[in-house]
DNA sequence: AATTTTGCTTACTTACTAGTAAGTAGATAG
DNA sequence: CTATCTACTTACTAGTAAGTAAGCAAAATT
């Protein structure tokens, strides 16, 4: 991949998750990187192709970062390092892609919506597994089912990213330690 | 306050929390509500003083359910009044406003800010007196800082709803058994 | 009864949106 | 050495954005 398409698509990243896939536009996008308007539509001749390229390669991520902590982690320090990548996030005052997109989803293109339904299937089952795998180990003892505290970790983690946002207080870090506290 | 000027508030409530502040115009309410373009501007000159009014209609809301249920009710069935809300919401297929703009809370106008923040903090602390009432007469016996849970609570309602649209399945019903469950 | 105010409409402006068509300089391949 | 391809730029279109100015009918006020 060239280097100005993965630039595009890094600058369309932030612009999503600091203004939302309606905030912004390609000129904002070729102003930062000093190119023309027109230069984008070559890469991704329409913003849904930007907006897919964006989720997709999150999904890469992802994906990556799973195989990476596969090998010899436990469940616990699985878990730990996603939590990692929602601190990340929070210390470059960004919201998760999810928490960005997800709440226009329906006004969403189409490929969009589907890239994104997959990407949350995809974080929902790898937490699930985790989770599964801690409390089979005796290394979460946390009350309920499994699919219900996946479910409940990830919107809280998602979440606090919003609130940090509103509130200024450090949403996040109270969200980890209630975690902490409940796996 | 007039018959059309609160019929703009409502569906551009419904719009914010569809398609976000970015997502709508005065023409998409203009259309609903058959009237013109301009008939918006006179009522609310520019699209901050709309979205000024949208948040400060859902804090009077929220006002009126706390002095409400603040009477001959124990910190339980407030809570579960609480959620009740997220419930309607979901059967609405809407997010809550904060979900809807707590993502793009920097991009918002100055006013917008300062409603959001204004709001967050009311529920906050709300949401935190009465997890300390219930705590206090042993209700409630989660473990963990009482903030904590609070921050965690309204977080995982919070992203259930936009998980909601996302997953299509029912994560509100999850993370509602998982509180019930940790309370 | 005359005047002002309210709640709009008509008609418009300026700025921005996504997207396209045609051209071009430099690298690559035959 | 010529032809094609890559990665753009220039110049444009049609549509939509927020917002304004002037006018007007009906209701309220004096």
């Amino acid at each position: 991949m060239s280097d100005t398409k993965s630039k595009i698509i890094n600058v369309a990243e932030e612009l999503i998750r600091t203004r939302g896939y309606n905030g912004f536009s390609y000129r904002d996008i070729a102003a930062v990187l000093s190119i023309k308007n027109a230069a984008i539509h070559y890469h991704f001749p329409s913003k849904a192709d930007l907006g897919v390229a964006v989720i997709q390669r999150t999904r890469e991520n992802f994906s990556q970062f799973v195989s990476q902590s596969d090998r010899n982690m436990d469940a616990s320090a699985k878990l730990k390092k996603f939590i990692d990548i929602y601190s990340e996030s929070q210390q470059k005052n960004l919201v998760c892609f999810m928490g960005a997109l997800g709440p226009t989803f329906g006004s969403l293109p189409k490929e969009m919506q589907q890239e994104l339904s997959s990407a949350s299937q995809e974080i929902r089952s790898w937490m699930t597994s985790i989770l599964a795998e801690g409390k089979q180990r005796n290394q979460f003892t946390f009350q309920g089912a499994i699919v219900d505290q996946a479910d409940s970790i990830i919107s809280s983690l998602l979440a606090s990213l919003i609130l940090n946002k509103v509130t200024s207080e450090d949403i996040l870090g109270n969200v980890i330690r209630q975690i902490d506290k409940t796996i």
